[in-house]
DNA sequence: GTATAATATCGTAATATTACGATAATTCGA
DNA sequence: TCGAATTATCGTAATATTACGATATTATAC
């Protein structure tokens, strides 16, 4: 963000647009279209999905880790990570309440 | 995009992307959420309302408009800028539908 | 312990975004 | 047609993101 103005604008605004921004990679898109198809998550798998480095995927998994839009569980020496639920759940509930509740403009 | 690797992946993953990065900056979401509380949208009012430039807030209506969350109505000398409900509804909906099917996984 | 496999971090080059002021374009009214 | 008001675009400096290879870390098996 250039310049950064981050303190001009509220928590909650700036909440949004990190949980929003973590979708705005198409490859954050395709790790979590994997996750949603796949129950076995491990990040091995991922890496012969996607067409980038593994440091690259690596790095993608960890700014979707830091909002919290998924979370890794060690398992042996492989990690599992995993959709936070909650997270879409709230995502899905302000659109739905966003959706409800625009009423139009400009008429 | 660093290095630009969008070709490698599919046009749905794309626009996805497209779509949440323009809710990727506060200041984007404050465009959106005044949209959404005041029914006259003109921008000179949106000038007042934000902590920047005129050119700056330009900038990131037209970003708005080129991923069509918003459209743009002529009234005489201003323009009033309107959400897209098509798309705040098909964001939903595909938000609902992620939520309805995720079924957790690393259990 | 060491070796191996899996994943994360570092350094850094290429690219993209953000922000601003200056300037241009558009529209209306005088 | 001119001027004022509104919005868009240009140029560009500051900052952020993306991608990679190299290297470090971590966990297990031996």
């Amino acid at each position: 963000m250039g310049i950064s103005k981050a303190v001009l604008f509220s928590e909650e605004q700036n909440r949004l647009a990190s949980i929003a921004k973590v979708f705005g990679h198409p490859a954050r898109i395709a790790i979590v279209q994997y996750l949603l198809e796949n129950r076995t998550c491990i990040v091995s798998n991922l890496i012969e999905e996607l067409p980038l480095s593994q440091s690259t995927i690596s790095q993608h998994l960890k700014e979707l880790k830091n909002v919290g839009m998924i979370k890794g569980e060690i398992e042996g020496p492989t990690i599992c990570y995993c959709l936070n639920q909650d997270m879409i759940k709230e995502l899905s509930n302000t659109l739905n309440q966003i959706n409800k509740e625009f009423k139009g403009c400009c008429k």
